[in-house]
RNA sequence: GUGCCCGUAGCUCAAUCGGAUAGAGCACCAGCCUUCUAAGCUGGGGGUUACAGGUUCGAUUCCUGUCGGGCACGCCA
């Protein structure tokens, strides 16, 4: 392969030197704006001091120098302190048919690097079902594993369930008291959203003793500490924790259900886990870490019982590890986890954590924690920090019911998916099965893009009153342009055109070169977005290319192109086009149709 | 109160380590289907990058301050 940028950072460095006698260690270039002609371009205002020439003169110096020497280079121009590079046709030409014949993916060869990573995702509580807060990390995740595959690096998907605690005694009291033995079967409901129906049921009922007791003269704080059912449901943990019998069957029983709903939701989404871990079954084990840790001095007992941690020299607070009467605290369990998964996984170079930003000064207090227990992985520990989803009227709320259920928005996607389909009447020829099937993959492909493509790092905005688009920069968009590629392609076969002949068509016009060129940046992007875990980069790449090949298939045709050879070779360049398409999209978990 | 993040077209988002005239989509207006899928293509209007300073060849990007928004600082998770 004939990789171009390589090529000119060798070329300048051998300018600089030779000229000049200036070691430049790298080389840094950016793509030519479109109005100027050039591949690619280099600003000179660096080295000019250096070289004690003025910018323009040094880059009009340079360019000639690589231009007579290197005989893959066309031509250069300067604009004030800029070097814009044009390199030969043939030399695209030269680099499609290599990438044809060596089967250019864009991805690296699987487990290449070295690198095993374990990806964290997902993570929900057992007591509700998952909302659009949670596709944008499940999506995130889901992504990241997949960019960071395709950089050749072996990646652990694992979930963390929060399946203890509070909040799931609160619906299994609720259930208890007012369910009548209510199942997901005898409903017809899926279990998680059952269970989140009595997790609603306590709070109801709870704040309504509140009021209550409020109405009878106590305080607001002295009636949410004393209502019955909060009393109630402490009891219930309590008696989990000692393993009460009846207790942990109605746990068992009710967190099976949401697992099952958990795991519908999980399928259509399109996600899955290499390991999933509980924090049931790692809590003790953080437990017995802060226990060790008290002895060797990490932490301290105060004199109300608490162990704690004193970061105020590291600029953090101090924090609790362990309660007073000895349970365990939200970051009790992550400790055990982080332990627990490094024993597990002891080749691990990296964990990642992909939690939302609020979380972010907990995430902080645990690396740390990890570190003053002397875990050298503490610094390969890594927080997936991203922005919230938000509605118009702010922040989702699952207790107010401002959240958008994770399952009713997929119907939604699928429903419009199919009624777009529908009015655009192009597929006949479906069977029934393959058009569930399309309006799944649009339906999901708009969904995941209309997520993906924001930055994971900020904030976005879903209004659910305005449904999500089909047209423009969507998942739709660039679906719909795969399959008018490969309906080409399909042409061609028809006409008994060979579609993989590699011919040399001796020139290219502007649109083939610069979708050739699309191709040779498609790995750096990958790249690039594994170095800041963000898919925005790969949706924002691909949807540039698929602009680019739909002007060019406006401007140029493909099958009634008189030049045989042209001919041959466009089939090559969109065939390779569509698959860097798809694997693109691939990337972010989105399926591409042959047809639609 | 302390700390962290954010502010770009009417709306949703881009902008390569500080690079050229800040770009797309939606919405709006005007064109393009006897030609490979119009979920498409072409053109148009729309910006003091919240504001005020500073750093330099050059600032949406870095620094300081102001204003506006969000989040965190629990023996909650």
């Amino acid at each position: 392969m004939n990789y171009a940028l390589k090529l000119l950072d060798e070329q300048i460095k051998d300018a600089l030197s030779t000229l000049y006698k200036i070691n430049a260690d790298k080389i840094p270039f950016q793509k030519t704006r479109k109005e100027f002609p050039g591949d690619y371009t280099l600003t000179t205002f660096a080295y000019s001091k250096q070289a004690g020439k003025k910018p323009d003169e040094l880059a009009q110096e340079l360019g000639e120098f690589i231009l007579s020497k290197y005989n893959n280079l066309d031509s250069f121009n300067v604009v004030k302190g800029f070097l814009n590079i044009r390199f030969k046709d043939s030399f695209w030409i030269e680099f499609l048919l290599n990438a044809v014949s060596e089967n250019y993916s864009g991805y690296k060869k699987q487990n290449s690097s070295g690198k095993t990573i374990l990806l964290e995702y997902s993570s929900p509580n057992t007591n509700k079902p998952l909302h659009l807060g949670h596709i944008r990390n499940n999506l995130l995740g889901f992504s990241v594993a997949e960019i960071l595959k395709a950089c050749g690096h072996k990646v652990i998907k694992t979930n963390i369930v929060n399946d203890r605690g509070i909040h799931i005694c609160k619906s299994m009291l609720a259930w208890q008291k007012f369910g009548n033995g209510e199942t997901p079967e005898s409903s017809n409901m899926k279990g998680d959203h059952l269970v989140g129906k009595y997790y609603v049921e306590f709070d109801k009922a709870y704040k309504k003793e509140i009021n209550d007791l409020i109405a009878k003269g106590i305080s607001k704080e002295e009636a949410e500490k004393n209502a019955p059912l909060i009393l109630e449901a402490q009891q219930l943990l309590l008696k989990w924790e000692k393993g009460d019998k009846e207790t942990i069957h109605l746990w068992k029983t009710m967190n099976g259900w949401v697992y099952k709903g958990f795991d519908e939701t999980y399928k259509s989404l399109g996600v899955d886990f290499d390991k999933i871990y509980y924090e049931s079954d790692t809590y003790i084990l953080g437990k017995e870490t802060i226990n060790e840790g008290l002895q060797k001095n990490v932490f301290y007992k105060k004199e109300d019982g608490s162990i704690r941690i004193d970061l105020t020299a590291d600029g953090l607070d101090e924090k609790v590890v362990l309660r007073s009467d000895g349970t365990s605290v939200y970051i009790t369990q992550d400790i055990g986890t982080a332990i627990l998964r490094f024993k597990d996984f002891p080749d691990l170079t990296q964990a990642i954590y992909t939690v939302g930003n609020e979380q972010d000064y907990h995430f902080k207090v645990l690396f740390k924690i990890l570190e003053k227990l002397g875990y050298s992985w503490a610094k390969e520990c890594y927080h997936l920090s991203y922005g919230m989803v938000e509605l118009p009227e702010g922040k989702m709320k699952s207790r107010e019911g401002t959240v958008v259920d994770a399952d009713e928005l997929l119907e939604e996607m699928f429903d419009t998916a199919k009624k777009t389909t529908q009015e655009l009447g192009k597929v006949e020829g479906f069977s029934e099965s393959n058009l569930v099937e399309l309006h799944k993959t649009i339906g999901l492909g708009a969904l995941k893009y209309f997520i993906l493509k924001v930055d994971p790092k900020k904030k976005m905005l879903f209004d659910p009153k305005e449904s999500i688009d089909f047209n423009g920069n969507t998942g739709p968009f660039i679906q719909y342009t795969h399959a008018r590629i490969k309906s080409i392609l399909r042409k061609a076969e028809e006409q008994k055109i060979n579609i993989d002949k590699a011919v040399d068509p001796k020139t290219i016009n502007t649109l083939e070169r610069d979708l050739i060129k699309f191709i040779y940046e498609f790995e750096l992007t990958i790249e690039e977005s594994a170095q800041v875990y963000n898919p925005a980069i790969v949706a924002n790449f691909i949807y540039e290319l698929t602009k680019t090949f739909n002007r060019f298939y406006h401007e140029h045709s493909i099958l009634k192109e008189d030049n045989k050879e042209v001919l041959q070779f466009r089939l090559l360049l969109i065939n390779k086009c569509a698959q860097v398409i798809a694997n693109g999209m691939k990337l972010m978990g989105i399926n591409v149709p042959e047809k639609m």
